[in-house]
DNA sequence: TTTCATCTTCAGTTAAACTTCAGGTAATGA
DNA sequence: TCATTACCTGAAGTTTAACTGAAGATGAAA
């Protein structure tokens, strides 16, 4: 969930950031000063940050000043000084954006998302779950964060299941899909792989459509 | 060097961005509507797109959500059009900045470098990944600090994996990439080349995926 | 031309992955 | 309930992909 940092020293302003960010699904975490920003940034870990310029004890300059020296979480400050050289000041200290008050709240989350989107674009995409975990670039699958090891074919099984969760894929289609021809004869081996399967990732998701196929489903 | 691409429809603003941007070391080239502009994002790569909303053929909407559907390039719409619904709409559409005219060009500048620096955070001057280093212009590695002599294609070889840490590279991608054909009949001298590029540089991080390829990923 | 580093080919080996098999088990429907 | 069918399972057998060391080819430099 992605966490925002808002330094704001007047109440109602920080109050309706607070709020709204909360209620389009962002992980809010709130400071009355400067100070109290920083502090918050060295012990725990934001996605960005929103900070107003004049604020008590240190200003959103040197809060800005401060956080580069050791860290590149995006910064965007929100103020009311709308003279250019406070501008070039910010984006000097590298901030990400610099929006004037009045603000607009719908542009103010546009602004948030298109900076996280941008920061995301570079996370690797990820498949998951309850427990399960799958990521398609590196091949790799953890169960509860824990590594497991899987086979090509099972790897490719799984991740068939992962992109289509509760929804059952027919024994031909997995064939069709993963081996490339119709299923004939005997087909028997997927019986294996998903055995195999099974045993790896040791959580009791993948279930059995009887005389259709399997599919990824919690039993409760 | 970054490669801006600028579609401006008035020659005059068109012209004294050209020589800004130029003037500040940026590479530019420049479209003088949509239709020309998307033509060129299609045959050429840029770091960035400056576009104008309103156009002849087509306008920055239309370019922008073309370009979108198949790339990250980032995008600034600078334009006139002041109202909400417009920023909101482009946005929306995926761009990552908004510029209203008349603007400031040290802010415009400034703006530039804040998206250039969020994205080449991982400047390409040197290549890490745990005890390697790599310089892509000197062609040097380093191991723990120490000089590693590669050949060619050793050296290409591990600058595409530390460039997508993590991610398996196909063995059809690798020698697409390294030899600019497509794999066909015996490619056992890929696996030739990643013996011996493993053996110089003797630490464990060149993973195979069985049926797939190979990454970079340390063990534990 | 000779030399040398690099790249590619080759063939034997290894190890992993995949498939087959056969006996057992669970679900289903008459 | 019983018969049937589909699925599960562990083990064995087969295939395939990758690894490896050595040898041959290539091409640039001396």
């Amino acid at each position: 969930m992605t966490h925002i940092l808002i330094a704001e020293d007047e109440f109602d302003i920080r109050e309706l950031l607070t709020e709204l960010l909360e209620s389009s699904g962002y992980h809010v975490t709130s400071a009355a000063n400067g100070m109290e920003a920083l502090k918050l940034h060295q012990s725990a870990t934001f996605d960005l940050m929103i900070l107003d310029i004049m604020m008590p004890y240190l200003d959103g300059f040197e809060v800005a000043q401060q956080v580069r020296k050791t860290s590149q979480t995006p910064i965007i400050f929100l103020t009311a000084l709308q003279d250019e050289d406070n501008q070039v000041k910010g984006f000097d200290l590298g901030i990400d954006d610099y929006i004037a008050k009045p603000f607009s709240l719908r542009i103010l989350l546009r602004r948030i998302e298109a900076i996280i989107r941008r920061i995301q674009a570079n996370a690797e995409e990820q498949l998951s779950f309850r427990e399960i975990t799958l990521f398609p670039a590196s091949y790799n699958v953890l169960i509860s964060g824990k590594d497991i090891i899987l086979t090509l074919k099972e790897f490719q099984i799984l991740h068939l299941l992962l992109e289509n969760p509760g929804r059952v894929l027919e024994r031909e289609q997995l064939i069709q899909q993963l081996w490339g021809f119709d299923a004939f004869g005997d087909t028997r081996f997927l019986d294996t792989h998903i055995k195999n399967l099974r045993k790896k990732i040791n959580v009791p998701y993948i279930q059995t459509v009887k005389g259709v196929g399997y599919k990824l489903e919690a039993t409760n």
